[in-house]
RNA sequence: GUGAGUGUAGCUCAGUUGGUUAGAGCAUCGGGUUGUGGUUCCGAGGGUCGUGGGUUCGAGACCCAUCAUUCACCCCA
């Protein structure tokens, strides 16, 4: 028997149906907000996300599914879904045409990582990518999308706020940190490589020890420039007004290299460790790395995965109709009766000719709400016999009365 | 990449200190005399006990290896 690769998942039965009813609800979300549906190639050349992800990042580090392919390209399945995005938008030119675009993507992702809960080598993803939009009032529009789609769907988060600021003030910041990092012993062997690689990354250590040395760290946003500040309150004073409640926590940093000013974070803590479920913020400098003209974008990306483990479907209520012939000389009628209501209904049948009870077993488990036979005295009068699953009802009636019947 | 736990029927699991033909519940299929489902009663099918080696008169139980899986670290959605 072959399995399923380590990390990767079949999406089937329950799975799939709330896998669709997800997409379902965020797609006609994000179209509501003014996000248009993109879907991108999930194998793209791999300087495509060395240069937006970030050489630094675990995800290029190590976890890329990346090979060389027949015509010796080196080539890679995409970790995550803005570097595609942007590169589409970059592509179709229209960081040269102006003005504002918004995509909303979804579909698979690919990281190289050891398994657990909430964490898989292929996942999904639901995003969206707003570009040529420099005012902060966009990077709460993305955040008040969120928060209608996790209300929508009745999953309770908390959302962590940062702002990173700008290239230079991060650069200053960064010295800071390193300054401080040196100046105080005792962090742990992860921190000092860190330190090294990517000092904010010490900020999110878990280690206790580490998180009390960091009490007197230098804060990133006592670096912010005047402007950046105004944007970071602007932003804040829009989430007070629509009551969506968040946390400041200076000490989110994102994995990836690209974003600036506004980062963000939606946490459950019904998931297990990985207890990120979304993230996103502003990455106005990414277009001009994949070689487009400056356009500022944000965005975030939404683990379906992680998510589906707290939507909760409602009953599956009984629909369509179940045809079955109770004798062989019936078996014709049945079947081109089940083609014609096929045309508006949900229809199913059976090829045998099989007791009453057995049918009726069959069309329960299939949560028909009308079964519909023909026997011998149906077949003798020209007639079908229906019953309601749900009320009970039972009603005989013509075969042409019951074809033209809704 | 690191650490710990778990692999017995489609699913959830029993299986005594190693001892005959490996069990249950659920699920599936069939039946309970006349053409009535979800709740009942009876019956049936279904297992190279993850795989390979070893210890033993004898292994589902013990040992080693290997694979898979789960959880956590790392990292991230």
């Amino acid at each position: 028997m072959i399995n399923p690769l380590r990390g990767m998942r079949d999406l089937i039965d329950n799975d799939s149906e709330r896998y669709s009813y997800f997409i379902e609800h965020c797609s006609r979300i994000a179209k509501n907000y003014g996000f248009a549906f993109i879907e991108t190639p999930i194998l793209e050349e791999t300087a495509l996300f060395k240069r937006s992800v970030g050489e630094s990042s675990d995800i290029v580090n190590k976890e890329m599914y990346q090979f060389t392919d027949k015509g010796e390209h080196d080539v890679c399945m995409r970790p995550e879904g803005t570097a595609g995005v942007v590169r589409a938008f970059i592509s179709a030119k229209y960081d040269k045409i102006g003005g504002v675009k918004r995509f909303f993507y979804h579909g698979p992702m690919f990281r190289y990582e050891r398994p657990q809960k909430g964490r898989l080598r292929q996942f999904h993803q639901f995003g969206v990518e707003s570009f040529g939009e420099a005012s902060a009032m966009e990077d709460a529009n993305v955040i008040l999308m969120l928060v209608e789609i996790f209300d929508f769907f009745g999953i309770r988060t908390k959302l962590k706020l940062n702002s990173l600021g700008s290239n230079e003030s991060m650069r200053v910041y960064k010295e800071k940190l390193v300054n401080f990092l040196d100046a105080t012993p005792g962090f742990c062997a992860d921190c000092l490589t860190r330190k090294a690689t990517n000092p904010i990354r010490v900020l999110d250590c878990k280690d206790e020890h580490c998180q009390s040395l960091l009490k007197d760290a230098p804060v990133v946003l006592d670096f912010l420039s005047p402007t950046c500040k105004k944007d970071f309150e602007t932003l804040q004073s829009v989430l007070d007004s629509f009551q969506v409640h968040y946390e400041v926590d200076t000490k989110l940093v994102r994995g990836l290299d690209y974003y600036n000013n506004t980062a963000f974070e939606f946490i459950s803590e019904e998931i297990g460790a990985q207890s990120a479920i979304a993230g996103g913020g502003r990455y106005d400098r990414l277009v001009e790395f994949l070689d487009g003209k400056p356009t500022a974008g944000v965005g975030f990306a939404m683990g379906i995965e992680r998510l589906m483990e707290l939507i909760v479907m409602g009953e599956q209520k009984r629909e369509g109709y179940y045809l079955a012939a109770l004798c062989e000389a019936a078996l014709e009628s049945v079947f081109s009766l089940t083609i014609a209501k096929r045309k508006k209904h949900i229809t199913l049948t059976s090829y045998q000719a099989k007791s009453l009870k057995a049918h009726l077993k069959a069309a329960d488990k299939a949560l028909v709400k009308y079964f519909v036979c023909i026997g011998e005295d149906e077949l003798k009068n020209g007639t079908v016999w229906m019953k309601d699953l749900e009320t009970k009802e039972e009603q005989t009636l013509l075969i042409n009365n019951f074809k033209e019947k809704n």
